[in-house]
DNA sequence: CGTCTCCTTGAAAGCGTTCAATTACAGTGG
DNA sequence: CCACTGTAATTGAACGCTTTCAAGGAGACG
């Protein structure tokens, strides 16, 4: 992991507010203060946290034009980059001099917070999975494909699982036919509703919401 | 909404655009569209999802000064009143007509969201219990003592357990002296340290990532 | 006093974790 | 180009926790 560009802290800056880091480099850690928010311009980044029993946290990955950062005054989670990244910084959303974009890096960030809390909502192993492999496939963009640059242990910490469970799944996964392994980072999705019917939902939030007048919770 | 109020009242409280609805009604439904954004003035609200499974999830619980319904078109959540509440109706703080109210909105609704995440990192039951506790115990204000006027139903939907496994998981603790049952909805705390032990985190850093003072003017 | 709903508790089964070992892969140097 | 080496990923087996299935109890309310 050869550094050829800025040093963990000390974040170089270029004309436009554009940063670049390596893999595995930090663009900030938890606790510092939040003089800035961020836009993944390319590359992915992770934010987490670390807990006080030690284990790690992962609460969002975020791809090209993702925003993150976004908080109070002092940063509640650390934020990593997964792959080598280009990011713009801007000025810190709040508290101080509000930015004309600071609405939206809230509205995304929020987004991204929703999409985690979805994924923790599924019940078992095979869910939480499904689930994240559509989830990236979306936003990978390519239809069939799914680029995992995050290690396994990455991904248990997002899923609040091991990396054990999550490699038995994926393998499970691939012995069902679901989807087929090119190397260890790049998945096919070869029965992709097979997969939403393991996920439990439906994949994507606005299209179809299938709420008719249901009653939900009778005693509500 | 059903407006459960007198006529007089209800004249005079929607010209402040307060809303009263008892406990268990809907203030809104998941997929209806999201022309309003909501304040609590006094009860207790939670907010759910409804998975395809049929499995529900509750993302939030909004005490007095909350926020909730800060969406894009449409209401990805349903979310209705645990207690008798009243509420703030405001409108929509997305796309269309930008309110003064609508970052801090935002910044609560992601704070809200960010405290769910949290809850859900934690790996056992018991992790997950004693945090719930610490964190409703912080924002009903008293400090030894946390109603839970919410059913054990809402509170397994919340930290995604079953409320066998919630009930279990509180009488242990009253069983360790961690905690004594005052009836089934109020819990007063006898070893807050012990409990904070097994949520296994401070419990107090992460509540000042609050975003109160916005301030005007202020340098960086 | 009965009924209803919600909560508690028990026992067994299922699933994810843990401990432990093996295998695939990338980077390096011969 | 190929072997070597360290890291990451896979797989196996036993354990433990949560769920599931099932039953019993505590309040609330008429």
């Amino acid at each position: 992991m050869i550094s050829v560009v800025a040093r963990d802290d000390e974040v170089r800056q270029a004309a436009l507010g554009l940063v670049q880091l390596a893999k595995g480099q930090a663009v900030y850690h938890q606790g510092d203060p939040a003089l800035h928010w961020f836009e993944v311009i390319s590359g992915i980044v992770r934010t987490c946290r670390f807990m006080a029993d030690g284990h790690r946290q992962l609460t969002g990955f975020f791809y090209a034009g993702d925003v993150f950062g976004v908080e109070g005054r002092i940063h509640s989670e650390s934020a990593e980059a997964v792959t080598d990244v280009v990011l713009r910084r801007s000025r810190s959303a709040i508290g101080e001099q509000p930015s004309l974009d600071a609405p939206r890096a809230l509205e995304k960030a929020l987004e991204s917070a929703r999409r985690s809390i979805f994924l923790f909502g599924h019940r078992t192993a095979a869910n939480r999975v499904a689930a994240f492999l559509i989830a990236t496939a979306d936003r990978s963009g390519i239809q069939a494909g799914v680029e995992l640059p995050m290690s396994r242990a990455d991904i248990a910490d997002h899923l609040n699982l091991t990396l054990h469970t999550v490699s038995r799944t994926i393998s499970d996964f691939a012995r069902k036919g679901l989807i087929a392994l090119d190397g260890r980072q790049h998945v096919r999705i070869l029965d992709l509703g097979g997969l939403r019917a393991i996920a439990g939902d439906e994949g994507s939030e606005d299209s179809r919401i299938a709420v008719g007048d249901v009653r939900h919770g009778g005693s509500c």
